[in-house]
RNA sequence: CGGGAUGUAGCGCAGCUUGGUAGCGCACUUCGUUCGGGACGAAGGGGCCGCAGGUUCGAAUCCUGUCAUCCCGACCA
């Protein structure tokens, strides 16, 4: 797939000759508006899970999705280009990154060619171009330089859903930059930050930027946009004054203050039973935050390690996985790669011949000893804490005995305080760090872009070096842009419909203005509709004309549905020289002579078309 | 992968409990009447009841296996 042919020319375009199959019920397959809509406006396919036909109106909106992309990357200087999505498993291997791409959840469709040669079918092309870059980039004087693509990306998603909205196969524009310094990675980072933004805005869409966490792509800096809708995926907090947004799965926050916990010395409590925070609270008279628990998971590795983890959190906090992964992957830098975290079970410790556990009443203060004679883990517990649970004084905690806890506990006397990092989810509710009047407020989000300054990360994996003017070598800067093209699509319909179907904004709807000829059987229609049908074209406006011979009801409905956001009905006013003029978002029909109705669609339309500023 | 559900005509569904050789609505074809918000009547076409085994005289229906799809969790544009 090449996002890149012309639209259709000015021919006739009529819904007769246009495939065009509605569906009356809502496939049962789908569950969001904007699965339902794109189906049974017959806009979409399915093939198989997670991968889809762009049936041609789809097309038509994509393309000019691109098309907008394409003004606004060409206008910061990035230069289009198109790389392969079979990629050799050696490149990713320079990465680090085959292995973690396609074992366990890995995401890469992988396969080998007829020599036994590992191939993978591109779930993004970081590799590809950095080793790209190498090849063709020797001198600071090439610097800095944008490198963009339209493509489909394939990606082994552990679920699909929702359509386009995870698909395995999908449409992304991904672009990369190369650079001599970082400064000029963090200006091209803020190019691309506004390009964005006028991307959403000329495509219709309201879209937020947040921070956001760069995951398995790594780098430092990096920002989502996300299209508010009710389906979304993602959690997005944000500050009323509108100064801070972030994806949960990033986000930071004040947390509440803990009571103060009034015991001066540490006693055992007997507590049968206990074995969560709420019972320990309700039955003994605490409050979480006086509480620290103790979670066990377990951090699988690339290169097969298993690292028990033990972490501390005040019992009112949530752990936020993301950010736990994060810190688990910088302190292990050498095992190949972080593939996931789980939560230990009483299977796995018998498993690996140790003792039982007493889980429920675990506490900071469990040995390394209870590892000792593991068959595949680790010897010892990589031990962290979120501030929250450091900073307590005196604490209540697990005795690391079935039916005991300790009240009145203390760093430095029970055990040595772990290391504090940040590791509890910010909630909705939660006062904000820039201003603690201000509270996170929580929305959902389609994630549809997203940008990361990737620093040296690639360059140096695959030795992407160019000479610096001083005359050395050095690694390049990089920094990464990705848009979900076919995941904008849907997503503007998720914003944008109602009851009756799609209301497409002007700048992305398959066809700007809908002609329906009310009765196929009266010639006088049809020859008024013919002839606007070529004024229209002839204006600019992108018309399609339906000519079907179906009872005015049928195409009404049908015309609601698909979206077009102008529609012209030539029907009963057409001997007096007048026709209905209705704007599908907003539902207003107006009556007017043929020429009025000319001289309004094509002035508004031409200003609700998007265009870019000055050209 | 774990948990839940579903596979019957292009789409939406019934039939399965209690086995007897498949039905409804929409869509499709033809004819007639209708004709500005998913018309009406008549006549048609379309199904290896997901697939493979098994039980049975006989299986859409019961049993076993398998495949596929969807929903809830981890992943991401």
């Amino acid at each position: 797939m090449i996002a890149s042919a012309p639209l259709p020319s000015a021919s006739p375009m009529r819904v007769s000759r246009l495939l065009l199959v509605t569906l009356r019920d809502d496939p049962a397959e789908a569950e969001i508006p904007s699965h339902r809509l794109l189906l049974r406006a017959g806009y979409i396919r399915r093939v198989s899970s997670g991968i889809y036909a762009y049936l041609p109106l789809l097309w038509r909106v994509l393309q000019k999705i691109a098309a907008i992309v394409r003004e606004e990357m060409n206008a910061i200087g990035a230069l289009e280009t198109l790389l392969p999505q079979l990629q050799p498993a050696e490149l990713w291997r320079r990465s680090g990154r085959w292995a973690g791409y396609t074992a366990g959840e890995g995401i890469m469709f992988h396969l080998e060619d007829r020599q036994g040669r590992e191939m993978g079918l591109g779930p993004t092309h970081e590799e590809v171009i950095t080793d790209l870059a190498a090849d063709l980039i020797r001198s600071y004087r090439q610097l800095p330089v944008c490198l963009y693509q339209i493509q489909t990306k394939f990606r082994d998603e552990i679920r699909p859903r929702f359509g386009l909205m995870r698909g395995r196969e999908f449409i992304m524009k991904d672009a990369y930059s190369f650079h001599a310094d970082e400064a000029c990675l963090r200006s091209t980072y803020e190019a691309m930050d506004s390009a964005y933004r006028r991307i959403f805005e000329r495509c219709g869409l309201r879209a937020v930027a947040v921070e956001a966490d760069s995951g398995a792509i790594g780098g430092s800096a990096s920002q989502e946009f996300m299209v508010t809708a009710e389906a979304g995926e993602d959690l997005v907090l944000s500050s009323p004054d509108g100064r801070y947004g972030a994806n949960q799965e990033r986000a930071v926050s004040l947390p509440a203050d803990p009571v103060p916990l009034e015991i001066s010395e540490c006693r055992e409590l007997s507590t049968p039973g206990t074995a969560s925070i709420e019972a320990l609270c309700s039955g003994h008279g605490f409050d979480p935050t006086q509480t620290v628990k103790v979670l066990l998971l377990l951090a699988r590795f690339a290169d097969g390690g298993l690292q028990p983890l033990l972490v501390s959190l005040r019992g009112d906090q949530q752990l936020n996985e993301v950010k736990l992964a994060n810190a688990v992957a910088t302190r292990q830098p050498p095992c190949g790669g972080l593939l996931d975290i789980t939560p230990l079970t009483a299977e796995q410790v018998e498993a690996e011949g140790l003792k039982p556990l007493p889980f429920g009443f675990v506490g900071p203060h469990l040995e390394d000893a209870v590892l000792k004679g593991a068959r595949r883990w680790q010897p010892r517990f990589l031990r962290l804490a979120d501030p929250t649970a450091v900073d307590l004084q005196r604490f209540v905690c697990g005795a690391n005995a079935t039916d005991s806890h300790l009240a009145g506990a203390a760093w430095g006397e029970l055990t040595p305080a772990p290391e504090a990092v940040d590791l509890r989810a910010a909630q909705p509710g939660d006062r904000c760090l820039h201003d603690p009047f201000q509270r996170l407020e929580a929305a959902r989000g389609i994630e549809v872009g997203h940008i990361f300054q990737l620093g040296r990360k690639y360059s140096e994996a695959l030795d992407a070096r160019f000479t610096t003017e001083g005359g050395v070598e050095e690694a390049l800067w990089m920094g990464c842009y990705g848009i979900g093209v076919s995941r904008l699509a849907q997503a503007a319909v998720e914003q944008h419909h109602d009851g009756a179907g799609i209301r497409w904004p002007v700048a992305i709807a398959p066809f700007e203005l809908l002609i329906v000829i009310a009765s196929a059987q009266d010639p006088l229609q049809v020859s008024l509709a013919e002839q606007l049908y070529e004024r229209l074209t002839a204006a600019g406006v992108e018309v399609l004309l339906d000519d079907r011979d179906e009872r005015a009801g049928v195409k009404f409905k049908d015309a609601d549905l698909i979206g077009i956001p102008w529609r012209l009905v030539v029907g009963r006013g057409a001997a007096e020289g007048r026709v209905e003029v209705v704007e599908r978002a907003v539902g207003e029909r107006r009556d007017l002579e043929v020429d009025a109705a000319v001289a309004d669609l094509t002035a508004a339309i031409s200003r609700q078309r998007s265009r870019r500023p000055g050209v």
